[in-house]
Order: C-alpha cells, then sequence, then structure tokens
DNA sequence: CCGCTAAAACTGACTGATGAGTCATTACTT
DNA sequence: AAGTAATGACTCATCAGTCAGTTTTAGCGG
C-alpha cells in the first residue's frame, strides 16, 4: 500500500489500534506507554500522533472497535442454526481461542469506564447494540421451540450478558478454562433452556 | 484509643485501607496518589508509609479484605432463611446501597490482577471462599425443598458468582439500577429455581 | 501535679524516575 | 520541488518513595 493514497491513512490507524489492543492487553491501559505501543508495529512514538491526539483518544477507539469483534463472534456463534447449547459451546470456544484465559481488555475498559463518562457512554451503546443482536438470536431460538412463549426476554438477556462478563471475571482470578466452560453452559441452558417452563410476570 | 497502644497501630491500618477504597474507587487504583489517600484522612503521605511499604502493597491489603466485605454481605442476605428469592433481592438491595452503580472497585481489583501474578492468587482463593460459603447456602436451600437433587452445584455455583460480577459490569456500563436488579433476579431464579426440575449428568 | 526524657508518630520538602506529548529535522513519494 | 510521513531527542508535569526534622505521647522521679 503506497504511503499516500488516502487508504493508507485508515490502515495506519488499523495497525496502532491494534497493537494498542494486544500491549493495553499484557500490560494493562496505564501501565502501557506509547512507546510500547509504537515499538510493537515498528514506528517511533511521533507517528502515532500522526493518527490519534492522545492515548486517551487511542483508548476510546478501542472501546468502539473492540465489542464490535466480541458481537462478530457471538454473531457467527449463533446464526449456524445449530442447537442453542452447541452455539454457546462454540462461542466460548471461539472466545478463549482469541484471547486466551485472559480477557484482560474487557477489564481495561470497564475499569476506566467507571472513572470515565465518555467511556461509559461509548460503553452503554454498545452494550444495548449487544443486547439486541441477543436479543433477536433468541427470538429465532424461541421460533425453533427451544424456548417457552411467555418469557419476559429482556432481562434475561441482560442476565446472559452478565453472565458471560461473569465468567471472564472467573477466568481472570484463576478458575481453570475447563469449568469455566461448565459454569458458562450451566448457566445458559439454566437461564435459556429449563426457564422455557414458566412464565415471568 | 492513645496512639502507643499496640491496637492503635491496626486501627491506622484500618483508616488508611478504608480511605484508599473509597479513593481507589472514586479515580482508580492508578489515578489515585497516595496523597489522594493521606487526605481524605488529614494525614500526611510519609504517615501512609510507615503501615504500608508501598502503593502496592497498600492495594494487596484491600484486594484481601474487600471480597470478604462482599462476602459478609452474602452471609447476612442468605441467612436469615426467606425465601431464596428474596434473599437474593436483600442481597442486590446491600450491594447496591454500599456501592452505588458504580462498583468500581471491583474492576480496579480484576484490572490489576490479570496483571499480576500475585494478586491472581490472592483472588482465586477469595474466590474458592466464596464459592464455598455459596455453596453450602445452596445446599440448605435444597433441604427446604427449593433445589431439585440431582443438581450439579458447583459449575451452577460458578454461574450464579459469575452473573453477579457480571451485573456489576452491565451496571458500570450504564444499564440502569433497576433493570440491573431484573437480570439479577431473573437470573438467579433461571439458575437456582428453575433448573431445580432437571437433572445435570 | 509538673517538668523531663525517650521513644513513637508524623510531617512535608525533596529526589529521581517515568512517560505523555512536541517539534525541528530527515526520509519518502509523486 | 513540494508535499506528506516519520523520527527521536527534548520538555515538563507528575508522583512514589525518602528522610531530616518536628510533634505527640507514655511514663517516671520528684
Amino acid at each position: 500500500m503506497p504511503r499516500v493514497v488516502p487508504e493508507y491513512k485508515e490502515e495506519a490507524k488499523n495497525r496502532i489500534v491494534s497493537a494498542a489492543n494486544q500491549v493495553f492487553a499484557e500490560k494493562g491501559y496505564r501501565q502501557a506507554t506509547m512507546d510500547d505501543v509504537a515499538k510493537k508495529i515498528g514506528v517511533s512514538k511521533g507517528a502515532l500522533y500522526l493518527y490519534f491526539a492522545s492515548k486517551e483518544e487511542l483508548f476510546e477507539e478501542i472501546c468502539r472497535t473492540e465489542p464490535l469483534a466480541l458481537r462478530d463472534i457471538l454473531y457467527s456463534s449463533f446464526s449456524e442454526s445449530k442447537n442453542p447449547l452447541e452455539s454457546a459451546s462454540d462461542f466460548f470456544e471461539k472466545m478463549v481461542s482469541r484471547y486466551g484465559s485472559n480477557p484482560a481488555l474487557s477489564f481495561e475498559i470497564f475499569s476506566e469506564a467507571s472513572h470515565n463518562p465518555v467511556l461509559k457512554r461509548v460503553l452503554k451503546k454498545t452494550q444495548d447494540e449487544y443486547a439486541n443482536t441477543l436479543a433477536s438470536f433468541l427470538e429465532q431460538i424461541r421460533k425453533t421451540g427451544h424456548l417457552g412463549e411467555g418469557l419476559n426476554l429482556r432481562p434475561l438477556t441482560y442476565a446472559l450478558i452478565g453472565l458471560w462478563n461473569g465468567i471472564e471475571t472467573l477466568m481472570v482470578s484463576g478458575l481453570p478454562v475447563s469449568e469455566a466452560k461448565q459454569a458458562w453452559l450451566e448457566g445458559f441452558k439454566a437461564i435459556f433452556l429449563q426457564s422455557s417452563t414458566h412464565k415471568t410476570p
């Protein structure tokens, strides 16, 4: 890619974001330096500032893009219409193979967001989108007869998202992946495949 | 309390830890300074170093004590033998009244732990203890007939802990407390009160 | 009750390291 | 040649941790 075509700028930004993803996950946002990010892709610190005005702005970009990757994995796992439990298992495997047992970047995001209203808003937006995607999958599952009719889907959707986030916290605190997977699947089953027998008010 | 009796040292430590709790929750561990902590209790920075060798050591102390507070709340909510759903609701209320809708300290801990093996071990220990406490409550619930006999309790216990942690992440991303509570209760019901009708292998 | 002393608690100015962000200069590209 | 991309030494603010000096306390002898 030549350096002066307009696409180059886009590509350069992506390279930086992707490097920052790795570095921030490894060392943590606050501990990682801009030099670390620059070295990761073999450029100088100054180059980063041609594309992002500050470290914070770079992190915001991550907050905007990273959760989309998660949603895409969710999408790819649940859209092939296997049975829901298999999809959930698929989702787990894909997440672990992407992040290993240390989904550190999530925590960087949550930790920063809890002190930063801008990030909080960014996250809320993603979370809503995420919930909508998931809810529409669950509608589909319902159509296949795996879910009861009277279910109040929205809180259960949040519960499921919460469950996933929570499984990540368990892995960070050292719960073995195999036990984490079991917990995830049991939780998933319980929330979606068992609760189909009752109606929420 | 006179300053030179042995208990004073203990008390002073507690004062510092409690101030650090607040300050780290408000600003984040990395952003908060030792001066912030000192000012919170009206002493000088130097005084802190009479009781803790470093900022990190102070944070480790928080990692050891803070999750115990959570366990105590769990304990007090579930030991009065109301029906389980009421206990879960109680737990939620107590947590919110303690931390507000911004359980920031958890995320500081998780975020740090994911880059720090020592903290990871500390957390694992607490998580295990936490899981044991919860599992024994669930045994009691089972005895009252609210839970089925054949349940494989351990993964469900982890799922429940995960669910709670996850609900915290939802609140940090701005999900209103009322919806978070609904999600928590639905998740709790689904995991424990509905799954009682089936047996896990 | 009152100095007086020794020891403990505390202070806050100081140091040294660190790292975000800048910009004059150099290297490419067309 | 003229514009764009990239460099990296530099500045400057921040903050963890130190330590010589100060204050407070407990206890003792008179």
